[in-house]
DNA sequence: CAAGACCGTGGAAGCGCTCTCACACCGAGT
DNA sequence: ACTCGGTGTGAGAGCGCTTCCACGGTCTTG
């Protein structure tokens, strides 16, 4: 009992208190207490307030790593971002996104793991973590064509859920997104319907899906208003991409009297050039942008654009993955399309 | 031996395999395939080529909880972001510390988990976390005078690092800061010398030590000057901030010629009001901004701005980390300061 | 009033790993 | 020849926890 070795500040003898040392005090037997701190099944009331009270007298807390030696859970789950560019962690989206999934993972004291790849072996490096069950599932912030990712998880049979729909295997994993095709056309419709006739688009890059679809959303609106495609540039999605974008664009088609941009950045990197150039927003040029992160309401004039409800596309991809992580095997594959809606401003 | 219980896809009977399997294999004992594994002390050539190869044919990887249970480390540090405001993400200030520190982590395979805390009960539940040792050392972006986390950890004696210096018990743990103190003076000598006489500040928020700071260097660099410093307003470190304390400080003193703003986004904001009110910059108004990541580069005129290391400043208060986590006590209240640099641009 | 159902409990096994310790073996020194 | 330091090895004891199982007690039910 009374072991002494270093004391250390708090916790009696040697470190941080155990079950044990809780079940002593509490005069009953380590399975009980155990079963009194683990939502208290089949414990006598009286059990329980003695557990309680020795957890908050020793200032107890679980050590994770034995308790996850036995359940084999880790109570963590990992956040994959492929290719962890500074760009990523800077984007207005990435910071909802991380908004979304924390607020859900907070509510059942779960952990965050970052586990960001640059492409080449840092990959099979994080393909091992995962393999090996060091987290309990993963959210997977999808980005590019590139990485192959879904397919690796939806081979591990590890609870995944996407964010944003991945290139490949989209019918294997779990995924939340939105419909970026009816974005794309409510874009384009949104000018059409303001009488505008040579609409261009600045897209997105043709890696990643959400690029190509709200093109491809633009490209139908247009077929259907019997406008022509032709006045399409594309852009990386920041706001440094946009101005190009527009440069480009200008040149090309000087002729332009709206313009979708994917991206709300873009958008403000276009209307920048559009401003340089003597072209009034919306006067000469309208403009719609995409994402409604905030940026759209420091621009002048302020941004019509596409809103995409990120937050809740994360919180939801998170509940999807909590689900998959509880046993629920029907959500292993389901997608979850959230609508985007036209916010108009000034710009269009 | 022949446990059978629904094969898993990969790895023999029952899951991932484990030590005794990757022994067994290779011919020899658990302590041994162990040894080898770790490093391979006063282990023979040819069981570590054993145990190697069994490795590789089990796919196998050491189970961390059942390691860590025995070594007492996990392998993973935590980023604790006080106030996990979406500013705070979108911020590239944060992006590019978050670059530094997974630089550094991945040298080492370790993880990073991320604590974020809203004020309250948000907070006493991520010190139960540090408290009982989840993580091998806390990694802390510095933020608000509020919270007394620096104090917490001191007295906790777990390994820990700051990025920027905390409000308190700045004697007692090791952090990494940039001399914001000259780079404030800097600031303002800048504007100095280029002649300005009536120069202002857009000063940070006063319960951050960068804010406090800057403004304190530079109000000794205007005294020293012998020129007034009651142009003082305050923002919040965003561009919306910048454009409410430059509009402000139009009003109240119509007569300035020269802005020192205390972040490169508070500068961008003051700049499109100065130009909104038909201020040349640098020719009515010279401006000087503060960071230099990336937004300084992006308006127009590019700003004149300090530099902060803040890549470098991550990386090196992480390695400081490990040292602590490697036992070496003596950078324990180790503070690294790096200067701050000016890099002249256009807008002063 | 006996037989079962059920509840709260503690003993004990074991999760997968590391690490101490004792042991066998080797070549080198006396 | 005998001891000695050194080296590679394996047995085994845990790390702190959950959980199966058996057990006594209480409460129903026929």
């Amino acid at each position: 009992m009374a072991r002494v070795e270093g004391t250390r500040s708090l916790a009696g003898p040697g470190g941080s208190p155990t079950l044990d040392e809780v079940a002593r005090l509490a005069g009953v037997s380590r399975a009980t207490a155990s079963r009194a701190i683990n939502g208290g099944n089949r414990v006598s009331s009286q059990a329980q307030t003695a557990v309680d009270d020795a957890v908050r007298a020793l200032g107890y807390t679980p050590n994770p790593a034995a308790r996850s030696l036995v359940t084999r859970r880790t109570d963590s789950v990992g956040l994959v971002v492929p290719e962890p560019d500074e760009r990523v962690f800077s984007d207005p989206f990435f910071a909802r996104t991380l908004r979304g999934v924390t607020r859900v993972l907070a509510e059942r004291d779960l952990q965050l793991v970052l586990l960001l790849t640059r492409p080449g072996e840092e990959e099979a490096r994080m393909l091992r973590y995962l393999r090996n069950r060091h987290i309990d599932g993963a959210l997977v912030v999808s980005h590019h064509r590139s990485d192959s990712l879904a397919d690796h998880l939806a081979a591990l049979d590890l609870p995944c859920a996407f964010v944003g729909r991945p290139w490949t295997s989209a019918d294997k994993v779990a995924y939340v997104d939105t419909d970026n095709l009816a974005g794309g056309r409510q874009g384009a419709s949104a000018l059409i319907e303001r009488g505008c006739r040579r609409i261009a688009t600045i897209a997105g890059p043709d890696d990643m899906s959400a690029g190509v679809d709200r093109l491809e959303g633009w490209r139908s609106a247009m077929r259907e208003a019997g406008l022509a495609t032709d006045a399409v540039v594309h852009g990386d999605f920041t706001e440094r991409g946009g101005e190009i974008a527009a440069t480009t664009l200008l040149e090309r088609h000087p002729d332009v009297d709206g313009i979708v941009a994917a991206s709300d950045l873009m958008a403000a990197g276009a209307l920048r050039v559009l401003t340089a150039s003597g072209r009034s927003v919306p006067g000469d040029v309208a403009l719609v942008g995409y994402d409604d992160l905030g940026v759209a309401e420091r621009t002048v004039p302020q941004l019509t654009t596409i809103r995409n409800p990120i937050s809740e596309m994360a919180e939801q991809a998170t509940r999807l993955l909590l689900q998959q992580i509880d046993g629920d095997s029907s959500v292993r594959a389901m997608r979850v399309i959230y609508p985007p809606t036209l916010v108009r401003r000034d710009s269009a």
